[in-house]
DNA sequence: AGAATGTTGTTTATCTTGTAAACACCATCT
DNA sequence: AGATGGTGTTTACAAGATAAACAACATTCT
């Protein structure tokens, strides 16, 4: 049995990148530094020199560790019943990806910023990719499908609408006379607020994250699979007239 | 006329922001030092400090800055013909908006990783907004659709897969042999890629990045516009069996 | 005009962070 | 026992952000 002195268990890569996870759950990717991960490990920051590269190397090998709780979430899954389309069986594949991605809040941004293309990732795309072969899309239409999904295919949307309320409280009184201050320049981001906060449809006083993920995911699947059932990559025909 | 000595114009905070605009065109955002930007504008890096709070501050601009420049080209477009559906006039101005950014290939990192939300932003969703309130989406529709988009909403798709060809010379014969060796592990891809490579129809080599990102938006068009005709935001009647 | 004041860029100094280099400790092998 | 190799430590430094004091000019007030 391997021991240093003072019965410490030895490092290792694996431990020090877990350790790098941890302190990213806890203070984020940005502020995460070589000395705060050595910190959790009670080691000297130059320790971990033996283990990872560099910090770069750090931060690719806990984006590729991201991705194999992914490709495990996915491995739990029970076989799809005979006859599931393979929209469904693609669409659940995402969501328990996303269930795992929000677990890690900065790890969309990290994986997106490190084109993390371990085997990790590969293994996740080659997954999903058999899915859609196994369901009858064409190379050409399963390529096209990995590109449109995007970040969605691990389970996460980049998006910039993130109008999550900022801090201070906001008791329906206050938001609406701020919002009447920007009615005349932004008529219709503020109809579109209005109109939805008036009926309590929406879960939360906002936006639903899950259901917008949810929204996009099965616009974009409906979507491939009309392409695939016309039978090429291009648009269905007797479609909406787009693409002119 | 104000003017400092050795008739240098003054300093401003848009001088500044641009100055770092062309730096970040030079050596991207991951190298933009203070002192970097100072030097473009033969100044010491504290003369900056006068005009942007810190380096956090001036990427918020320097990101703002960049929506700026999205609205103006959108200010360029001719109004569209009447009777043009908003499906075609959403998709020129997302396309509008991608020719700006491509322009500045730190532009979309920059802009996501700060979840800008500052008056050039509002505008821009604002203007998109109208866009489908004027074709007749509901504001449920609306907002369901700009979460959609997400970043595509202003030219840009987050995406893992990024198979731009690393360096190295890839001459068909060399590649073939990787992908053999990789065709056991990763079937589904190696698939994909034998097939795609097969038929040269592909513009690049590779991957036609504008024509993927036509490809999902106009899926996530379709997709809100049969939403739109269906007469809420659920999916259309009749559709392919999603969402269980 | 001349003094007070404000503005804007400069100098100097400090703190954080990544990382190289040399070193020290321990285990195993010869 | 002595050599060797792997692993953690100490020391040291360079890059970069930024605070603080300062200098030079412009503007304003008397």
């Amino acid at each position: 049995m391997p021991r240093t002195r003072a019965g410490r268990a030895p490092l290792t890569r694996d431990r020090v990148v877990a350790a790098a996870s941890d302190v990213a759950d806890a203070v984020g990717t940005q502020r995460l530094t070589m000395r705060l991960v050595a910190d959790r490990l009670d080691v000297e920051a130059m320790a971990l020199y033996r283990h990872v590269a560099d910090k770069d190397d750090l931060l690719d090998a806990l984006a590729e560790r991201v991705l194999d709780r992914l490709n495990d979430a996915a491995a739990q899954l029970p076989g799809p019943a005979p006859g599931t389309p393979w929209t469904a069986v693609a669409r659940e594949r995402v969501l328990v990806a996303r269930e795992v991605l929000l677990r890690h809040p900065w790890a969309p941004r990290l994986v997106h910023e490190r084109g993390t293309m371990g085997p990790a990732t590969l293994r996740w795309f080659d997954d999903l990719s058999a899915v859609l072969f196994t369901g009858g899309c064409s190379a050409d239409l399963v390529h096209h499908a990995m590109h449109a999904l995007g970040t969605r295919a691990i389970g996460y949307n980049a998006e910039l609408l993130d109008v999550t309320p900022t801090g201070a409280e906001q008791d329906g009184e206050e938001m609406l006379s701020a919002m009447s201050a920007m009615s005349e320049t932004y008529p219709a981001i503020t109809r579109m607020v209005a109109e939805i906060a008036h009926d309590a449809s929406t879960t939360l006083g906002w936006c639903d994250d899950q259901a917008e993920f949810e929204f996009g995911l099965d616009i974009l699947l409906e979507g491939i699979e009309r392409r695939r059932a016309a039978g090429g990559d291009g648009p269905p025909s007797g479609a909406t007239g787009l693409s002119p």
